[in-house]
DNA sequence: TGCTCCTCTAGGGATTCCCTAGGGTTCCCG
DNA sequence: CGGGAACCCTAGGGAATCCCTAGAGGAGCA
């Protein structure tokens, strides 16, 4: 089996023409390199060098074998750096679940953070949705992910709460918003949801419905969309209201609805922002760097648990 | 230390998305191949794969890595092949010591029959003298050569007789051609020699100054020049005879003194010629292939031995 | 829940790696 | 020409690695 040691070892007589030179610039006693180069002879069926009273001589062969021998080096040189250069941050591609509201929070700033301290390297923030992530991760497609959770059980998961975010009732009509909102007013009230793939494991959905169902309602909903943007576009003209987290409330209102406001419920409910990967994972540097950027961002926009 | 072995494992760990695999295509066991993964990850300082339940998936870091993994199998491949075409003469050089007057009787022909069998090859025949291609040897530039032998003893040299090449006496003169030339005849000539610079070991000069030593006679040349060509050329102007071997005579008559003729010795002298290397070298398929078409060419000329 | 698939750990035999010690040859120098 | 230095080799053995089998344990699926 040829090996990256005899090329080295090759290299090295070949440049001193001397085995003895070749074994004290690589460290090595003089036999070892001997035998090291006696092996690559054997496997290339070729020698490579005359053994001549003092010192060895190349052979024609090994002036062949030579350039060849260095590319292999240099390739594997290469490797490592690259993979060095990953470690360090300088390339490669980092990929960190994100779900979709978060990027309102946080998506787009710290991707420039990653950017504008690693130039070299590549972002990708995946997953649309909360469940999404989840089963990305559960597959090991996806090393970690920050994503909201309603509950603090999944299993085999370890997830560590950063941050929570407020539901908060978001109307266009200023008389509703007078007074936090109950889960009577609620329910009698024509709302338009997000999240409508996912309405049945999205945690914002799931907190406000088990809000409800202690209450003793059990409400449908008017309008079901995609995207949070949607919802809140439709609060707007004033087609209904919505509940949705307070920062993407503050974020979108100006926006998309700038006559809207928006109120707590009572009692006030909470959306958990979690970082979440597998138990007992030891994460790459890369993970942990885009937890500890995530985190900062998304604690300084909204309250740290 | 990174190792091609690891590599390999590597790469078809990658591409099945499995262990078992990967080691089922490269007949291993799964834990060996479980073990070189893991030594790689631990010798880059990153995981390559995260193991998830059912096989495993690459990481980012697998990803950049891959291509130069291939690329250093790839170049070690080339290199493997480089020498392997060396060993079938498909390119490489082949370096063969040969004397100066041998080129006249095979030296153009030896070259390309080589080049005409294996048309990739690059062929140098080193050496201006015996002596020099001596020396050659044994510093080890060169495997081996055929050259021309006064004795049969040079020490730490193997020495095999392959032909014998009559020296000849070459004159213009039509009278000094009709019997075989004696010492005491030779002695009283106006004598042109080749080869001035290496007059006292030029094996042909020997054979014939132990004859006229042994004869009585101690003379001096007339003129010394380095070629033969120039002796005979000079014998074809009248200028002066010459001795010479008895191939290059033939060859060289027609051309450069077409009115000159040449005569035996008496007694008649021979120089030898003989494929020398190395007492108890093994020698190299490229080498062997020089001995044998050179000497094949050279017994088809001049008497073999 | 039980079966299958896949990975990991454990442990041990075979091989390789790399050392020290010493023998042989070549070359240089007195 | 003989001794020393330089350099190669072989021999032998301890340590590390390679690679195997056996079996534990987790994940996915019916």
């Amino acid at each position: 089996m040829l090996s990256l040691h005899q090329l080295t070892c090759f290299l090295a007589t070949y440049e001193h023409r001397s085995l003895t030179r070749a074994a004290e610039e690589l460290g090595y006693a003089q036999p070892s390199v001997s035998e090291q180069v006696r092996t690559l002879e054997k496997h290339l069926g070729v020698p490579l060098f005359r053994r001549v009273g003092r010192g060895v001589v190349p052979t024609t062969a090994a002036d062949t074998f030579r350039p060849h021998a260095e590319k292999v080096l240099a390739a594997a040189d290469e490797a490592q750096s690259a993979v060095a250069s990953i470690r360090s941050f300088e390339t490669g591609t980092i990929r960190f679940g994100m779900f979709g509201v978060a990027r309102l929070y946080g998506g787009a700033g710290l991707v420039a953070d990653v950017l504008e301290r690693y130039p070299g390297v590549r972002v990708e923030l995946v997953g649309r949705h909360s469940m999404d992530v989840q089963e990305n991760l559960r597959r090991g497609h996806l090393e970690a992910a920050m994503i909201a959770v309603a509950g603090l059980s999944s299993e085999g998961m370890a997830i560590t709460p950063i941050a929570r975010d407020e539901l908060v009732y978001v109307s266009a009509d200023p008389a509703r918003l007078a007074s936090p909102v109950t889960a009577k007013r609620i329910a009698e009230a024509p709302l338009v949801m997000a999240e409508s793939t996912y309405r049945d494991t999205d945690s914002a959905r799931i907190v406000l419905r088990r809000m409800l169902h202690e209450a003793g309602y059990n409400p449908g909903t008017r309008i079901e969309v995609e995207d949070v943007e949607t919802a809140v576009e439709l609060v707007g003209r004033g087609l209904a209201d919505t509940i949705t987290n307070k920062g993407a409330a503050v974020q979108l209102l100006p926006r998309l609805a700038p006559d809207a406001g928006w109120v707590s419920l009572r009692p006030r409910l909470y959306d958990t922002l979690a970082i979440v990967h597998r138990a007992g994972a030891t994460l790459s540097p890369a993970a942990r760097l885009m937890i500890e950027l995530a985190t900062q961002r998304i604690q300084a926009i909204i309250e740290p648990v």
